[in-house]
DNA sequence: AGAATAGTGTCTATCAGACACTATGCA
DNA sequence: TGCATAGTGTCTGATAGACACTATTCT
């Protein structure tokens, strides 16, 4: 059964057929957006959650989102869905668009979900730099939003499933730190090393030996991927060095930006510093 | 804009709200599941496609998909999206379900993706045994279904975004190859090395050193990931020895099935075989 | 000067890629 | 017996983990 489902056995034009279509002979879901946004402050990982102003869940925790805004008719459908996750994003943070990174993670579409009615959401991740942290303002229209710890989230007082749709980024976006450049978008434009190592543990929820990270980072400099940036880290003990990461590397093949998972043909050891 | 959109600003009991609450006072878009069906056949990677027999795209190739059935009240909401999915995948494939992996890729949802009325639809991708795959009857409430090789579908040709749909969940193949058991699903459920080489092989789209690949499996062996299984596979030439996957390995801490990206701390070089 | 943190180097085990080689069973 | 394919072994370079060590700069 594909997609013609709702319509009479036509044996007419194209246009004929769209014209006669009736859109609303099935009953339809709701389709939300939800968003699971995450940053590092003070080394912990926070997700923000607003809490509930209405039925249901009225008073729980829950993640910002919002319904996806469908337009009247066929010519107008109302606005993609992507476009809806970075407007929920923006309306509920105040940071401009594009400042902020963000990726669908998948749909939850259990029945019952929602106990008002059948609602499919969308969950997307994104991920706030700690530096722009601080200037979200406590929800758009707001009810109070704040950063959370997610060590401290109890999954199972969230609204809806959003327990499930937490973890479900969380998952994603362990899996991403070794193997995209996501993890840039959780430290400020340049970093030292030790700063991008906490990110990497409190994400990972481990620790990593210095030395070795080290070692992992100037690879990632050789390979033109990150470079040094003018200035030092200002701490109240020794200063460190600080990075920042190379935008628009190289195009690939595909477009797509890859984070070296083939290692270089033969790394030059040619060591130019001193 | 959180959940609570479409709805009077109620200051009521849950109860009462929920009683109150007025479906569909905003529009809603259509939801449909598509499912990316992969099989491997004659060491090609193909999919399965049907032709429309109805506006809109009439006489397209599309993937098998239809709509979500949504139930008609708070209390009946229709079938999980999960379930939607499964069922659509037993109904173009005429195969038990269960014996299929199946697993979701995402939602697309841009406006316009669908020239009748908004649509989002959510993508899953499948995997079906070869020994499978000549079974699968052509097409449910068919219009010819039929396996094609991926390398051939054009993908502008394809209906609606389905291009892009398929090209999401061989992204996503490509990616699970390396890192989860998912290839499994793709071979009988005994092989040997060089029938599970030509799988990889054919999803990555490059040869691979037999030598080196054999090694991997052997590591697999000493890991309980796979097992040697009694029998030899028939050819016209030498004969090979053929292997099965372990299901439910160990269960792990999360009750994920992990395919051990922690290496064993130190492996056996205890050779038992002579 | 002392202490804390930045940064370096070394040793070992794992693993992929390249490639030369042996073993086996069918025509 | 020849040969295609199954299967083994070896060398090299990349990398992670463990850990000892040096360097710098603030107080």
């Amino acid at each position: 059964m594909a997609k013609s489902a709702p319509t009479r056995p036509a044996r007419r034009g194209e246009r004929s057929f769209l014209d006669g279509y009736e859109a609303s002979r099935w009953p339809r879901p709701s389709v939300t957006v939800d968003v699971v946004i995450f940053t590092v402050v003070d080394a912990d990982l926070k997700v923000l959650l607003v809490r509930r102003g209405e039925h249901p869940f009225r008073g729980k925790l829950a993640l910002p989102g919002g319904f996806l805004r469908v337009g009247p008719s066929a010519e107008d459908q109302g606005e993609d869905l992507d476009d809806a996750a970075a407007r929920e994003l923006a309306e509920e943070t105040g940071l401009p668009r594009g400042s902020v990174f963000l990726e669908q993670i998948g749909a939850f579409g259990a029945a019952g979900r929602d106990p008002r009615t059948r609602v499919v959401t969308v969950a997307y991740s994104a991920l706030v730099r700690p530096t722009l942290a601080p200037l979200v303002r406590a929800g758009g229209d707001a009810r109070s939003a704040g950063w959370t710890s997610v060590r401290s989230v109890d999954r199972k007082e969230l609204a809806f499933d959003h327990g499930i749709l937490l973890d479900g980024a969380l998952a994603r976006l362990r899996s991403q730190l070794e193997s995209t450049p996501a993890v840039f978008e959780l430290v400020p434009e340049t970093f030292s090393i030790p700063e991008l190592r906490a990110v990497f543990e409190v994400v990972r929820g481990t620790t990593l030996d210095a030395g070795n990270f080290r070692k992992r980072v100037a690879r990632l400099v050789e390979d033109g991927i990150l470079e040094l940036a003018p200035g030092k880290r200002v701490t109240p003990r020794k200063p460190a060095r600080v990075y920042r990461f190379v935008r628009a590397p190289l195009p690939t093949p595909d477009g797509v930006p890859t984070s070296r998972t083939t290692p270089k043909a033969t790394r030059d050891k040619g060591k130019t510093r001193k």
